[in-house]
DNA sequence: ACCATTGGATAGTACTCCTATCCTACAAGC
DNA sequence: GCTTGTAGGATAGGAGTACTATCCAATGGT
C-alpha cells in the first residue's frame, strides 16, 4: 500500500497524511526506494486512531502525540497496557498538573476505602481542590464525600473497556472514545439532574433569594 | 474614569481593552467628547467577569459573548436572571446541541422523578446519548439508572451559588466559575475511581483479559 | 523513453486571541 | 495661544494550531 491507496482507504487526504508523517504522530512506511515507501494495515489503523482522537475525543496534535508515543512503547504486555490505559486517562480526561497534596483528597480516599496510593489521577484531584479553594469555590466535606460515593458507583461500571481487541490501537481508541464519552455522559446527566431540581424546587421560578428584586 | 485608570485598576492592558470594545465584550464608555470617554465601576466588573470566563473556565470569546450578552438582556428579575443561568450552564457545560430525542433518556427522567419538560440539558443529555450509540460505545440501562442515581445525588448539592451577590455580572462570574468548578471536580474524582477501582481489582496489573500475551 | 505519481519540503491559509503601532483630535499646563 | 501628551479609533502584525496547496526531483510502470 502507497500513500494514494493509504489515503482513500483511510478517507485521509494525502496532503494530511504527509503532515501527520511529518508531525511523527504516523511512523514512516518501509522504504522501498529513495522516493517510495509502503504502508501496511498498522497504518491504516494509526489513522483511524488519530482521526478518532481528533475528531471524536477532541484532542489536539500535541496530546495525540503522548498517546501514539505511549503506544509505540507499550509492547503488549499487562502492565505496559495498564501505563498505557493510565496515560490515555490522563489525556483524556486532562489529569495533567502539578503535584498537590490535601488534607481533603485523602479523607476521601481513606473513607470510600480507595488504595492510599499516589496516582495522576489522585493527584490531579488535590490539585482541582486546591484551585477551588483558591478560585474562593466553598466545599465541604460532606459535599466531597457524595461526588465521592457517586463516582464510586459509577467507577465499577465502565471499566470493561478491554473486551477483545486485537491490536494495541484498535484498544487505546476504544480506551479513549469510551472514557470521553462516559465523562461527558456524566457531564451531561449532571446538568440535567441540576436542571431538574431547580425546576422542582422552584417551579421555573424565584431561583433567587438573596438578589435584590 | 478613562482608558487607563480602568486599564490598571482591572490588571488588563489598554490595547485588550480596546479590543473588548471592539469585539462588543464590553460596552462603550460614557462619551464626553469625539476623542473621550468615561467608564464606571460596571465596567470594571464586566472585565473581571471577562478576565474570570476567560482564564478560570477557559471559555472562548464567542462564548463569552453569549454570556455577556444574556448578562445585558436581564433586568434582575427572578425570571430572567433563571433564564441567565440556563445559558450559564450550557454555555460552562457545553450543552449546545441538535434537538434529538431517545427512549432512554425519556426512561431515566421518568425512573428519577425528574419533571417531564424539554430544557436544554435534557436534550443535550439525548444528544449525547445519541452519539455514544453512533461512536458504537455500548451503554445499557443499568449503567446509566447509575450515572442518574449518582447525577441526582449530587444535584441536590451545588445550587447555593446565589449567595448575596450584589450584581448579576458578579452573580454569572461565581455561577459559572461554581459550575465549571463543580464539574471538573466529579470528572476528577470519577478518574480517580477509576484508577482505585483498577488498582484494587487487578492489583496494578493484569487488566487485560482478552488480549494477545 | 516518457509521463504520471511518489514523497519530501516550503509556503500559504483559516481561525482565534491578542498586541503594537499609527494617527488625529482634544485637554491641560505654561 | 501653543506645546505636550494622552485618549481612543483603526489597521496591521504576531503567535499558536491544524491543515492545505504547490513545487520539485526522483522514479516506476508502460
Amino acid at each position: 500500500m502507497q500513500l494514494a491507496e493509504l489515503s482513500k482507504a483511510s478517507e485521509v487526504s494525502a496532503t494530511s497524511i504527509k503532515f501527520y508523517l511529518r508531525s511523527g504522530l504516523l511512523q514512516p512506511g518501509a522504504r522501498l526506494n529513495p522516493t517510495r515507501a509502503a504502508y501496511g494495515p498498522e497504518h491504516l489503523q494509526r489513522l483511524r486512531l488519530i482521526q478518532g482522537l481528533r475528531h471524536v475525543v477532541g484532542l489536539g496534535l500535541r496530546e495525540i502525540t503522548i498517546i501514539v508515543d505511549a503506544l509505540d512503547k507499550a509492547d503488549g504486555s499487562a502492565e505496559q497496557t495498564l501505563e498505557l490505559l493510565g496515560v490515555i486517562q490522563s489525556t483524556v480526561l486532562k489529569l495533567q498538573g502539578p503535584e498537590v497534596h490535601t488534607v481533603e483528597g485523602d479523607a476521601v480516599v481513606a473513607e470510600l476505602g480507595w488504595p492510599d496510593e499516589p496516582s495522576e489521577a489522585r493527584n490531579a484531584l488535590n490539585a482541582h481542590l486546591a484551585a477551588m479553594t483558591t478560585a474562593g469555590v466553598s466545599l465541604d466535606l460532606a459535599t466531597l464525600r457524595t461526588y465521592a460515593v457517586a463516582a464510586d458507583s459509577i467507577a465499577g461500571l465502565d471499566l470493561d473497556i478491554t473486551g477483545s481487541k486485537p491490536t494495541l490501537d484498535e484498544l487505546a481508541l476504544t480506551a479513549a472514545v469510551g472514557m470521553h464519552m462516559h465523562s461527558q455522559l456524566v457531564l451531561k446527566m449532571l446538568a440535567l439532574a441540576q436542571a431538574s431540581h431547580a425546576i422542582r424546587r422552584y417551579g421555573g421560578r424565584d431561583l433567587l433569594r438573596g438578589t435584590e428584586e
